[in-house]
DNA sequence: ACCATTTGTTAATGTTTGGTTAATGTATTA
DNA sequence: TAATACATTAACCAAACATTAACAAATGGT
């Protein structure tokens, strides 16, 4: 399936912890640079490109977030992942406005690193056969038009889509039947994390419920205190997969 | 499908940047011509012809917009597309008003730039049916002469348009069925974008509509806070499409 | 089983944007 | 200079959108 292995660039400071995680990354087919501080982190991003950037968040010099901020500014695309010590909500809502796309606490489990890892290649290589272009998205019998903010079913029905509920839907199928976590859509929709902002999402949630309903195989559903994850059920296979 | 692959006029001053951006483009099948400064941009511009220019804004001895203007002297039709490094809204208005068709903030995602480009040479290099010649263009049950300014119906009724109607409709023909934003008609149109003007198109929307109202098939949509989308529903297939 | 927290949902309220008509302003031309 | 075409501004209302409030239901930890 995969044919050429993908490359991650891992920036960490802590030589030690460095080099047991990029062991354990090529030991999972993955092709890893490591670079143990921020400058040398920017300058190898610079000299190649990665499909993946695994960053330290303390680091001298230069910390993860300063860094993220200039890969973004080189490149709009690549994932990005933090590592930080504790799981302080500070640090990632600080990550997810500098452009990260997902975080770790370490310690971590590793099995879920592979995981989390195979999961945002897979989305932003490659579309997955639900990204037509790229503001056109099929969901279960529905067609999302992201630009045109309007949503079909099957074909007919027509239903328009306000710009904060074409964005929350949008993201939610990016994330399909993956977690799209509350602090993403939040900083990245609503552009802050606080109470109200929160329950306005949730608001939106039930639109986007009350519309979907159309279709009983699609389906957003709660993560307690995570986030939402949208599931589409019996999904007829594709031509491929036959 | 595309037989002649486009050719694409690239001027970036940025060496690399250039590089990279060019291959893209090739392997995307596009004819692509790198210029690395505004000089050697308009030379090679007045030796061949063009489908499309990208020209970055800042660049030494000669930037963005002063070859925009020469290129719009030399030739009306070319799109442009500008690079502005930041998502400066002046930057914008100022590249509208010499003439861009479009422009994107560096960095920017490479897909984007290809839809934009697809785009834009399908818009411009005449297109489905409805563009009879330069200035005449087919609307549902209309026809519209855009040089001497009237609509007429059914081959009969003729509606005599003022300069901003032509206008305005000629923009939201030449999107037909896709997004016109409103920032796009004012500072084409109105070489501004402010509340007065934004009223003003309104104003020009309705009376477009009283116009439009003779053919019930013709609609012009607003999709909200973004702009207007023309729309002609139940087109009669064409000859090739049977 | 209990309690604190989070989420689901509907409705009320607030804000911005757009639709429309008419009045006013500004050129153009007979 | 009066008539005319055209464009802008004003005014008012309606629609679209977003947030907040309020209360019910569920979840998870102890």
């Amino acid at each position: 399936m995969e044919t050429d292995n993908k490359k991650i660039l891992l920036v960490e400071d802590d030589q030690n912890f460095g080099a047991i995680l990029k062991d354990y990354l090529i030991l999972n087919d993955f092709n890893v640079t490591l670079a143990k501080n921020g400058m040398e982190g920017f300058e190898k991003f610079k000299k190649d490109t990665y499909d993946l950037c695994i960053l330290d968040v303390m680091m001298p010099y230069k910390d993860g977030y300063t860094l993220a901020k200039e890969i973004r500014e080189k490149n709009k695309e690549v994932p990005i992942f933090f590592l930080t010590a504790k799981s302080m909500k500070e640090d990632v809502l600080k990550g997810y406005k500098v452009g990260a796309d997902d975080y770790l606490n370490k310690p971590f489990d590793s099995e879920v690193l592979l995981m989390k890892i195979r999961a945002i290649i897979q989305r932003k290589s490659s579309d997955s056969k639900t990204e037509v272009t790229k503001f056109e998205f099929i969901v279960g019998n529905f067609h999302l038009n992201s630009k045109l903010r309007f949503l079909t079913f099957n074909k007919g029905e027509v239903i328009k889509l306000s710009p904060k509920e074409n964005e929350l839907l949008k993201l939610l199928v990016l994330y399909e039947d993956d977690l799209m976590p509350r602090e993403l859509a939040l900083t990245k929709i609503w552009r802050d994390d606080n109470y109200f902002t929160s329950r306005s999402m949730d608001v939106y949630i039930a639109k986007l419920r009350k519309y979907l309903k159309l279709d009983p195989n699609v389906e957003i559903l709660n993560i307690h205190g995570e986030g939402f994850r949208l599931v589409v059920k019996n999904k007829v296979p594709t031509v491929e997969a036959v």
